[in-house]
DNA sequence: GGCCTCTCTAAGCAACCGCTCACCTTCGGA
DNA sequence: TCCGAAGGTGAGCGGTTGCTTAGAGAGGCC
């Protein structure tokens, strides 16, 4: 459960890199009404008012409402890269690095699920240009996902006829818990992580 | 691949029952327009413009913006679940049910992934009687696959140790279909319904 | 004190939004 | 031939949007 991240008063600040305060007040005001309402439907002066500032205060610190989105896209992505790659890149057989990098990957899109929600729904409001780095990001996610893959059909611990495929509807998967997962809900992330992880190595025909 | 759907060149027309002609153009060129942009993001002379009239006609056929949205999800969630249904109600055994849902399922939200992609994210746009309506829907969706699941659980064909959370996965991973995919992609909707329909056979354990 | 920088606000601009209204055209039926 | 209903349009209203501008405080440095 212990992460890099600075905690304050138990809960997870993943926003600790974005200074000064105002601008990230700003930010996670801007998460919290992008989850809730998208982002069209989110105006300049809600984000302003969630974080106890004027209209024009937002744009001291950003010079538009899409940088706002751009800078949570992206450092939502890392984020969920990196938690994909540390278990990606972990010592053990393919079958117990898959089994972590579902779990954590479902962990963050359920704990995180706001933060997750607009990173993989609100991509299309971005400019050619933001959308493009967020892509290259993406296919960085798969390409983790599917050499763990290709390490287990290598190894002989998985059956997989169809790799590219199965890397797809994993990641598919793990992503749209973000979309369903309610934190009132019965199951924790916790929860949800460890059976996903479960299926997940079903669907590969993991031996054992 | 018959369906009881009228065609026109070749093409499915799916919005048969909406009459006038006019309303249906209206109609058609909303899904397309909030497929593209989103609900919030999409205006009312957009749709007009698309459906080649002016911004006023709209208004002569439906009362606001938000009853096009309602419509639309509505007709589509009913055709998700009608092409569920059949599937679930067939003759077979619960494997070959379940592989029969999921390849139609899927199919569907591959091919018609416009409509798919309004029905299933733009909820949040609607009103709170029109969105209490549609979540009824969902939970028959639900229902459904639950039910085939349990078949096979009991008949001692699937290894499953939490059913509603398998369901629920089920479900998310078909859903989520509608987000990725690309006509223009190495897939076809086919394709995709026979590796989907495999996986999930995996996903439950099931014998053979 | 005098001055500069940083942060923030009150007021408001131009553009655009959903939607309405007065009016026009088409057309089937008596 | 007249009529009324149905379907359509151009113009535009009130309100909201993203964003700008002029200027006010607060604090550090000389």
């Amino acid at each position: 459960m212990s992460t890099a991240e600075e905690t304050v008063g138990g809960e997870p600040q993943p926003w600790g890199e974005v200074t000064p305060d105002a601008a990230r007040r700003l930010l996670v005001a801007a998460v919290e009404a992008f989850a809730e309402r998208g982002y069209h439907a989110t105006t300049t002066r809600d984000i302003a008012g969630r974080a106890g500032m004027s209209p024009a205060a937002l744009y001291i610190h950003y010079k538009t409402k899409e940088e706002l989105l751009h800078r949570i896209s992206r450092i939502g992505h890392e984020k969920a890269l990196d938690v994909l790659r540390t278990a990606a890149d972990s010592e053990g057989t393919p079958a117990e690095r898959l089994a972590e990098a579902v779990r954590s990957f479902v962990r963050w899109h359920a704990g995180q699920h706001t933060v997750a929600r607009v990173v993989q729904y609100e991509l299309d409001a971005l400019g050619p240009d933001a959308r493009a780095e967020i892509v290259e990001l993406r296919r960085r996610n798969d390409a983790a996902v599917r050499g763990i893959i290709e390490d287990g059909v290598a190894a002989g611990d998985f059956d997989v006829p169809d790799v590219r495929g199965t890397t797809l509807a994993v990641l598919s998967l793990c992503i749209d818990v973000a979309r369903w997962f309610n934190v009132n809900g019965p199951r924790t992330p916790d929860e949800v992580g460890a059976l996903y992880a479960d299926l997940v190595l079903r669907m590969v025909g993991a031996k054992g």
